[in-house]
DNA sequence: ACAGTATTTGGCTATTTTGCCAAATAGGCA
DNA sequence: TGCCTATTTGGCAAAATAGCCAAATACTGT
C-alpha cells in the first residue's frame, strides 16, 4: 500500500467513522425525512443537548449534513442522500448473520 | 426512541464500526477482488500481524468476512459484497466536500 | 439593556480502540 | 518427536471517543 492508497483509506474511514454511533445513524435517517433543528433532535435521542450537538458537528465536519440558522434555531440537513444506501447493506449484513445464527 | 429502535440503530453502528478502519477498508477491498491470507493481507498492509488478525477477527465478528482454513493458512472472504456500494458512496461524500472546498 | 431560548464550546472522567510485543496454539513435514 | 511457518491470544500503554455539566455565545422579543 503506497503513500497515496494509504491515505485514501484514512479519508473513507474518516468518512465511515462519522456513521459509526448509534445517534448519528439515528440522525442521519431522520434527517433524511426532513430538516431538523438541535432541539428536535434532542428530544427524539434522549441525551443531553451538549452531546448531540457535538454529534451533529461530526457529521457536519464529514460533509454529510449542514446547516443553517434560522431565527433562534440550527437547522440540519442530509447533503448525500446515498448514504441511506448504505443503511441496506447494514441491514443486509445483519440479515444474514440471523439466517446464519438460526443454521447453527 | 423507543427501546426496539434504539437497539435497531445499535446493531446497525455495530457493523460500521467494523468498516471504519483504514485497514479494515483496504482490507475490505482487497477481498472484493479474491480471498487472501492473513500473512499476504499482513504484507500489503505493513503492520504487525497480530495487527491484522486481530482487524479480520473484528470483521469476521460483524459477518463481514469468513475464514477457512486450508493447510497451513487461513484464507479470508467477502461474504457481502453490498459492502461495496459503500465504497461508492464514501467515495461520493469525499468527491463532494472536495468540490465544496474549491468554492470557496 | 434585559430576560429567555437555542446552540456551541471547554473541561473533565470513563470507556473503547489501537498497535505493538511476547507467548500460546495449530498444522506441516522431516 | 522436534522444527518451522502461520495465526491467534493476552497484556499493556497510548490515543481516540463519548457524554455529562457548566459556561460562553447568539439571537428574539420586551
Amino acid at each position: 500500500m503506497d503513500e497515496l492508497e494509504r491515505r485514501k483509506y484514512e479519508e473513507l474511514a474518516r468518512i465511515n467513522k462519522a456513521l459509526s454511533h448509534p445517534a448519528r445513524l439515528f440522525i442521519v435517517h431522520k434527517l433524511a425525512e426532513q430538516e431538523y433543528c438541535v432541539k428536535e433532535l434532542t428530544e427524539m435521542i434522549g441525551s443531553d443537548i451538549s452531546t448531540v450537538s457535538k454529534h451533529l458537528a461530526i457529521l457536519k465536519n464529514a460533509g454529510i449534513i449542514s446547516d443553517e440558522k434560522r431565527g433562534n434555531c440550527v437547522y440540519y440537513t442530509l447533503l448525500c442522500p446515498c448514504v441511506l444506501s448504505m443503511f441496506g447493506c447494514l441491514t443486509n449484513v445483519i440479515e444474514s448473520n440471523k439466517e446464519q445464527m438460526n443454521e447453527l
